[in-house]
DNA sequence: ACAATAAACGAACGGTCGTACTATTATCTA
DNA sequence: TAGATAATAGTACGACCGTTCGTTTATTGT
């Protein structure tokens, strides 16, 4: 019935089953602690079996980090798309990556433990994350450019420090969220959003476009 | 000579050691990959000589972020403490903040590091991560209440919002620095934090408060 | 200098790690 | 449905894991 995966093997099946198990995994204890002895308790298959799916533990990462970014493109990023071009596109780029994990039903984001435990290690593994990471930082600086373009951003908006600026709000709130238990993260890094966007609003727009009520 | 170690006795001496290689290790490769056998190679000790000082894996981890956090206050915090009480102050413990790793010979951050490592997993360490970081994010919302009470900031300055946005912008800086890899991380940070204060400040201060000077 | 104590060592433990092989079973294709 | 192929299981390996224990060496206070 379902028209583009034509024939799902039984090979990619599993190899799906347990990359769902992997993500799930790696954002919690990381991606050094995809050990492939629990991951094959987890999913009911042998080690053996499961290994002959990636050849290596490496590749098993760079998988495990591949379908995260894959998940959250799909839940996250792609719907954002469907807002209209501008600023109301870059508040749903931001409030979807806010909401992510909750939403694939995550405890905590790959993307990041795999960003903080690879940084200053390299190697295959950082030249992956560095590469979906630089282009999710495009991509945003993209919807900075587009929102140049609608005249809602000023023309001399700094797209690069924009993202650069988003991304630390991402951070920072998922610390408040599960180290400090805060439960107006979510609000706070709403407000630094709020924040960030009024400080580049062209001067002559009022303030009345972003997308929420002005109280 | 010295006054304070009165007597720094043999024990201490190799624990000193150990800890230096611990830190040095945790903020690179992590606080699971502490390892006391790697450890007991590099510092010349015997697994269980090392083992000794600790008695078990999660002390040792404990005790080598204690030591981060005690380096961290000894090259950073205290000393910007000498800076005038108000926004200077601020500044310069956020500037302090940008350079402790390079200043304290590290390769990379173990707070950060166990932040991110163990937001998501309680037990102790998890316990000692939030207490660290509860403690530092205090310090900085007393900096903020003083650079209200200096007459910079407006009265209405949010202290706990201001907290929050710093950790991110410091926290995207160590992004750029390691994995992106760019050389203006510290440039973007300081341009995120001249904004941050700015929208802080008084009504009716000019904008010449700040420590650099307006290009 | 000597006894008391602290510090470090060496060997061994049961486990788990990643990976390599071969054998067995299930799935696909003709 | 038979033969080819893909998927999984089983077993074994050397290496390292954290930890324990008894012994030996170094430091300390007297």
């Amino acid at each position: 019935m379902s028209a583009l995966p034509l024939k799902p093997s039984k090979g990619e099946e599993t190899r799906a089953l347990i990359l769902e198990a992997a993500v799930q995994h790696a954002g919690v204890h990381g991606f050094d602690a995809l050990t492939i002895g629990v991951l094959a308790e987890q999913t009911g298959l042998s080690k053996s079996g499961l290994f002959a799916h990636f050849g290596s533990k490496e590749e098993l990462q760079i998988a495990t980090l591949d379908e995260a970014v894959r998940r959250y493109n799909e839940v996250a990023f792609i719907p954002a798309l469907k807002a209209p071009r501008g600023l109301r596109r870059l508040a749903m780029v931001f409030d979807n990556w806010l909401q992510w994990i909750e939403r694939s039903g995550l405890k905590a984001c790959p993307m990041i433990a795999a960003n903080t435990e690879f940084d200053d290690r390299p190697g295959p593994m950082r030249d992956a994350v560095m590469q979906h990471m630089q282009r999710l930082n495009h991509e945003i600086m993209r919807g900075v450019q587009i929102a140049i373009d609608t005249g809602e951003f000023a023309k001399d908006a700094d797209a690069e420090q924009f993202a650069f600026e988003l991304f630390g709000i991402i951070s920072s709130c998922y610390r408040s969220r599960n180290l400090f238990q805060d439960p107006a993260a979510n609000a706070r890094a709403r407000k630094a959003f709020d924040r960030l966007t009024a400080s580049n609003l062209a001067r002559t727009e009022p303030e009345s476009i972003t997308r929420r009520t002005p109280k």
